[in-house]
DNA sequence: TTGTAAGCGTTATCAG
DNA sequence: CTGATAACGCTTACAA
């Protein structure tokens, strides 16, 4: 691939003046010279290093999104709001799946600091107790160290502008609106132990009253064990709020197959409005996953970030 | 953050000699000097530059993947497949969504050029007519030229080792199952116009004996959209085969909301067998995505593909 | 308006 | 076993 030298060699013309040229620079070329040089690029073929160019420039065109896991329409949305605004901008959105858990995010963050990243999101929420919080902290600074900005989509130990929702919120108010209902004996599918997003929308339910709550996950799987679990109780409860969308299908499903009537029989109710609980009509709280990607990279792109709490909504189809 | 001539400095020893303690280099160096020079690296936090090795050794650990749509569950589950492997040996894989079409896949395909990738994966099909073809091809090569090995996982319309399944085989399959039952009037809901995967399926649809298609897409909408037409029609047909499972549950959705029995009145299947696909139960034909993910990142890893076809397979649930 | 040259942080080649 | 030093490809003062 052609470099700078060769162009500068092929029309006879400085490096540097090839680079003023070629990167749009505000250093005045005059036109015949300026001719010169994109002609030899286009016929060598020119392409930039953007690796030497952000060396020398301490920062690239990259922006890193941490998820959570990349095949859950939670982070796929927010991804998509990310790479909305930053194709905009000629920035190259990455997302890393972190499907191993605390351990593949300090990984891939240190990975995203290593290449001077312009941006890091942080999708998914942090974890109690997490033994690399320490070691994701200091990651968290060199990177902000070498120009990154920084920003949490869900509550981190770290610090970090955050743009979020209101977790504890949008499970209070799914719940409360299933109390109204009429249903007495509801109960909650938990996320994922240790998650800040499982702990606020497990105190979410129980603010509102809710007092039945049994483990779960955030993945379909979690679901449809849920519903095993509660399928062998003596009975079964009059309506069930699940922490995530996931979770509530593969309840449904499972509920379903096994002869129950929903909502007739048992309601089910999920959180985050994603692509499949249009699908399968599941009544949900709607969260701003696609707005709150766009404000990340609107942040990264503007180096300047600052905390919001967006709206959230409740969906009501078909499983209540 | 601390560089490796500030190591030097701080453990008094050559940069070339901290470079070879730091970076696993086979070359020599005594135990003495090691442990100062990592003491020194570990006071003073040090962080390699990825980018200015990168930029010496030609050759950085990215694998990016550039995807068709972030929030389809099949691109979803190839990325995680070239995760998967990715990840083990250090490797970053990024995935890039080209939303916009094959503009955005040459803007991303150029990203990584320039960040010198080690590995591209394709995981979308190629158009016909493709205004930008040969513009893809090009940067294609200079890829090359930079040391990338791309990999296809459809039919492009470049120069690349493939690692794909059978489309024109699987809409053959399921066509002839669905006949099979018995269904006499059966319809096809295409894939996006121009692209290859599209006019695979179809002529796979075709050889099997079909005859009656009608326009669509691979989302959701696209299938709801076909249901509207078929529901405008005076006779349903007794089944349909959509090009893929988004476009046929968004078909089976609709047609259940207009009070149609599926499977009793009309049959539906998809193909691909992605997530959503199990949550409503819908006949398709399981396709080999992960693997073909797996593959790829071991190609780009290994510096060489071979081209293959894998297996797919009927997976028949309750919408037949 | 154009050119020279000093880096950016590594790796790698050669000598010691 | 250790250390200079020349790249890698580009940007950017600083000169001319």
């Amino acid at each position: 691939m052609a470099s700078l030298s060769d162009i500068s060699r092929h029309a006879g013309v400085s490096i540097a003046t090839c680079s003023r040229v070629l990167n749009g620079s505000a250093h005045p070329v005059s036109e015949a010279t300026r001719s010169r040089v994109l002609k030899a690029a286009e016929e060598l073929g020119y392409a930039p290093s953007a690796l030497a160019r952000a060396l020398v420039t301490r920062s690239s065109r990259i922006i890193g999104v941490i998820v959570g896991d990349i095949v859950d329409p939670y982070f796929a949305e927010i991804a998509r709001g990310v790479e909305a605004v930053a194709a905009e901008l000629g920035y190259l959105t990455m997302v890393c799946s972190a499907e191993l858990g605390s351990e593949a995010e300090l990984g891939h963050l240190r990975q995203l600091r290593d290449y001077h990243a312009a941006g890091i999101v942080f999708a998914g929420s942090g974890r109690a107790g997490d033994p690399v919080a320490a070691e994701l902290a200091v990651a968290v600074a060199d990177a902000r160290t070498r120009g990154a900005v920084v920003v949490a989509l869900a509550q981190r130990d770290f610090e970090a502008p955050t743009i979020l929702f209101d977790n504890e919120a949008a499970a209070h108010d799914i719940t409360t609106y299933v109390r109204g209902l009429g249903h007495e004996r509801i109960t909650f599918v938990e996320g994922p132990a240790g998650l800040h997003t499982s702990a606020q929308r497990l105190a979410g339910f129980t603010r509102a009253g809710g007092t039945d709550a049994i483990a779960g996950g955030f993945a379909y799987e979690d679901g449809v064990r849920a519903a095993e679990a509660l399928l062998a109780r003596d009975t079964l409860p009059d309506a069930v709020v699940a922490a995530n969308d996931e979770a509530a299908i593969g309840l449904l499903v499972r509920l379903r197959d096994a002869g129950v009537d929903v909502p007739g029989q048992v309601a089910v109710t999920g959180i985050d409005d994603t692509r499949p609980a249009h699908f399968v009509g599941l009544t949900t709280v709607t969260v701003p996953l696609h707005e709150m990607g766009r404000r990340a990279a609107q942040a990264v792109l503007e180096q300047h970030a600052e905390d919001v709490v967006l709206p959230h909504a409740l969906r009501v189809r078909s499983t209540t």
